[in-house]
RNA sequence: GCUCCCAUCGUCUAGUGGUCCAGGACGUCGCCCUCUCACGGCGAAAACAGGGGUUCGAGUCCCCUUGGGAGUACCA
């Protein structure tokens, strides 16, 4: 049988990376497999479902590469196959309606726990309970009593649960409308999945599923609950507690290959390996091989990736991605030097195109002021000589090439007789506004020609006239 | 409280009873390279939570303790 796997995310938030990463487990499964990964949106819970997060999500999805085989499929859109379902389950017997209201069930589990019970339904209306005046019922499962469910989860190994440990779950509620562990069985039994790939804050789920599955005489799916990611501070991370949107990370200058690599780090490994390309990871990856202990989300580690991957992936790759970026900041790369010469200048010294993007900018568009401390330590009467001797050979060097302008700096330095850097960092503040640029040949070559003189008789200018007050 | 899950450097991890005085990576700290910032190179500090077993031998198997996490909803 071909594996069918799925990603089923509930839309009340953003796709947030705990989220990213348990899809990715599941499309990698899938495409691993040659299977068909399904995108189902559980929206069963209409307060809280928004159809912003179904964009979110799909938003995030898109962005990160993780195409879906078949969906979305809106649980919203499957209300009656649900109800046929329940109807199935009454009918059999396997469900009942219990008339106990909020207020009885909340004092029932209220005296549970002082008695140091598990709180849990105690199964009044389990064997006939008549209707009550004003109340709706709702309709619960009728789990069994007796033996144990064992789940052979393929990261956690074997789990074992003792129907007496489990209560009758409510399937529908009291307008009718079903919760979510019925719908989850109803989906997962009707699609097809053969491995249900999720959060291990579902384990406990599982053996409730499971049981209204065979009631359902149907077989279980193959399981795999994978760790939860913790924040830096240790804690869960999840859409209530400090969850990063992956949306956020496109905004923060991280490229979609580096956050997927970072992912699929966190909690799998293979050999003391570190960068994987999808290809790699799909040829490479096994569920069984995922940890089970939960991990902690580095940002560090995930900046240094995201500067591999700068550094290492296409340059044209790369350029596309910064236009994104460029275009934040109001400019046209047409204004300036092609965007894929900028990023070999500069994949070296940024880690996040948002950096990248606002080192570029001097390119583009002219800057208002010099950097404050640069301007101080190098824009000095001391730099005018050199700087008017480059004015004059810029102007008349027959190519504006590499070449050419570094020897321009060189000569410049041997004739005053100082070190290169006395010449080439005045000039890099000269043109760049601060001190920090690629070397200084690329950089006055992507500036071009004209931009370069205006920005050195700007230099000198500046110069002459604070010459006094320094 | 109860049920379930987890436990190797600060962090991500390798490790499937001997080859581990525990390997790699991020970060940190030195040194080198250098026109700035980086890249790169070399090196250092840094861990098997604790206690009992099993075994000739345990990071690796078992138990307990401790510490984390999840669930315990007419949420998903």
């Amino acid at each position: 049988m071909s594996i069918r796997t799925r990603f089923a995310p509930s839309p009340t938030g953003y796709l947030h990376v705990g989220g990213a990463r348990t899809a990715l487990f599941s499309w990698l499964h899938a495409r691993k497999h040659g299977g068909r990964f399904i995108l189902r949106i559980e929206d069963t819970d209409i307060e809280r479902s928004s159809v912003e997060s179904v964009n979110a999500i799909l938003e995030g999805m898109t962005w990160l590469g993780l195409e879906y085989d078949e969906g979305p499929i809106y649980q919203t859109n499957r209300f009656d196959r649900y109800r046929e379902v329940i109807r199935q389950l009454l009918d059999s017997g396997d469900a009942y309606r219990c008339y106990c209201t909020r207020e009885e069930l909340e004092q029932m589990r209220a005296a549970q726990m002082t008695r140091k019970e598990k709180p849990r339904y105690n199964g009044r209306c389990r064997t006939g309970a008549e209707p009550r005046e004003g109340v709706q019922p709702v309709i619960r499962f009728r789990n069994p009593v007796e033996g144990a469910v064992v789940v052979d989860d393929l990261v956690r190994g074997r789990i074992v649960f003792n129907n007496c440990e489990l209560d009758d779950l409510i399937i529908a509620r009291s307008d009718g409308t079903p919760t979510y562990n019925l719908t989850v069985v109803v989906d997962d039994l009707d699609m097809g999945v053969t491995h249900v790939i999720r959060g291990d804050d579902h384990i406990n789920n599982t053996p409730r599923q499971i049981n209204i599955l065979k009631a359902l005489g149907a077989e279980p799916p193959h399981y795999a609950h994978v760790p939860m990611i913790l924040g830096d501070d240790g804690k869960r991370l999840s859409k209530r507690h400090g969850a990063v949107s992956v949306m956020q990370y496109r905004e923060d200058g991280y490229l979609p290959e580096a956050l997927l690599n970072y992912l699929v780090r966190l909690g799998w490994s293979h050999g003391d390996r570190e960068l994987f390309s999808v290809d790699e990871m799909i040829a490479l990856f096994d569920i069984r091989d995922v940890n089970k202990a939960a991990s902690t989300f580095n940002s560090e580690k995930l900046l240094w990736l995201n500067h591999q991957y700068i550094m290492n992936s296409e340059p044209e790759h790369v350029a596309h991605h910064l236009s994104y970026q460029m275009g934040k900041l109001g400019i046209d790369p047409a204004d300036g030097p092609p965007l894929v010469e900028v990023v070999k200048a500069q994949r070296e010294r940024t880690k996040t195109l948002v950096e990248m993007a606002r080192n570029s900018i001097f390119f583009y568009r002219e800057f208002d002021s010099y950097d404050e401390k640069a301007a101080r330590r190098n824009l000095k009467p001391q730099a005018l000589e050199p700087l008017s001797d480059m004015l004059g050979s810029f102007r008349a060097l027959p190519s504006w090439s590499r070449e050419a302008i570094h020897r321009v700096v060189q000569e410049t330095a041997e004739l005053r007789q100082l070190k290169l850097g006395k010449v080439a960092q005045p000039l890099r503040v000269a043109v760049a506004g601060g001190g920090v640029s690629p070397p200084i040949d690329t950089t006055l070559q992507l500036l071009g020609r004209e931009r370069t003189i205006r920005r050195i008789e700007r230099a000198i200018a500046w110069i002459e006239a604070h010459a006094g007050s320094s």
